[in-house]
DNA sequence: CATTATTCAGACAATTTTATCCGAAATAAA
DNA sequence: TTTATTTCGGATAAAATTGTCTGAATAATG
């Protein structure tokens, strides 16, 4: 049941690294992150720059550079973050796959399938960095592999 | 957001178009339905082939042969033809891919993705293939492109 | 100015998924 | 008994995803 890619797994995760480990300076280098949550360094550098180009990070280059939240973490919802990373028609795929899915031409499984990925956005939209990083930094859930 | 594979999502049209249509024989080739349903006859007999081998279907060769349901469409349920094409672990994993996600060790979406996963499987589980089949025979519903 | 640390850009490789194809085996029908 | 029809088994190819690597650009610091 892959719902998310790896890109977005790892993108998510990565994330939740930063806003729960703030290292004092405004920028966070993307090797520490790699290192911290054991991912390869190339492949995060892909991801963040699709992040940083789509709004969600800042960066700067050169020592002690590196790439920082472009809003405050409670600003930033997963939903912005699958739709960075997934495409803004994430939700609009048919269980299915039958193409153009819907109200009108619906397939057999169209209004369960329709619920559940309410259900899912409505959530995604719902938290913030902020509010998973608090749970994280309680120690109520983990991060690491 | 790829919940199923395309070899889920082929084999379950397949096996509705197959209830949808009954022949009067009792087993239909899969030339007719990869035709009916349009896609790769190559590939549904893959994925037919496998049904086979999970006791979903019967098989039979030559002329007139085909296959046929191993059991009443009112007692085959999607849950079935998907954890027979996914592999039983489908609904075992996280949505963050952390390994061994669960209540001991979560991850900060496990709660959420726990519920929606059980809504799921549930809706599956109580979904037969007969249900679905007469939603698509009164045109309530759609099965082709 | 030289060195070092960092992101940026994209080529390349490996892996997985999806799709195509061919010949063999089975079996009904001519 | 021959021929036609069908599934079976697996090799191969194509496409998408995931992961690796190299060099360039940028900028701080000695």
């Amino acid at each position: 049941m892959k719902v998310l890619s790896q890109t977005s797994k790892y993108g998510i995760r990565a994330l939740l690294y930063m806003v729960s480990h703030p290292s004092g300076s405004e920028y966070m280098s993307i090797g520490e992150i790699a290192r911290e949550i054991d991912l390869s360094f190339h492949f995060l550098t892909k991801i963040f720059r699709e992040l940083t180009a789509k709004g969600i990070l800042y960066s700067y280059r050169g020592p002690s550079g590196g790439i920082a939240l472009a809003k405050p973490a409670s600003e930033i919802m997963l939903v912005d973050i699958v739709f960075a990373l997934e495409g803004k028609d994430y939700f609009d795929q048919c269980l299915l796959g039958l193409p153009g899915c819907g109200h009108a031409k619906p397939c057999p499984v169209h209004d369960f399938w329709k619920d559940v990925k309410h259900d899912i956005r409505v959530h995604l939209s719902g938290t913030s960095l902020q509010h998973l990083s608090e749970k994280i930094v309680s120690e109520e859930v983990r991060l690491l592999l």
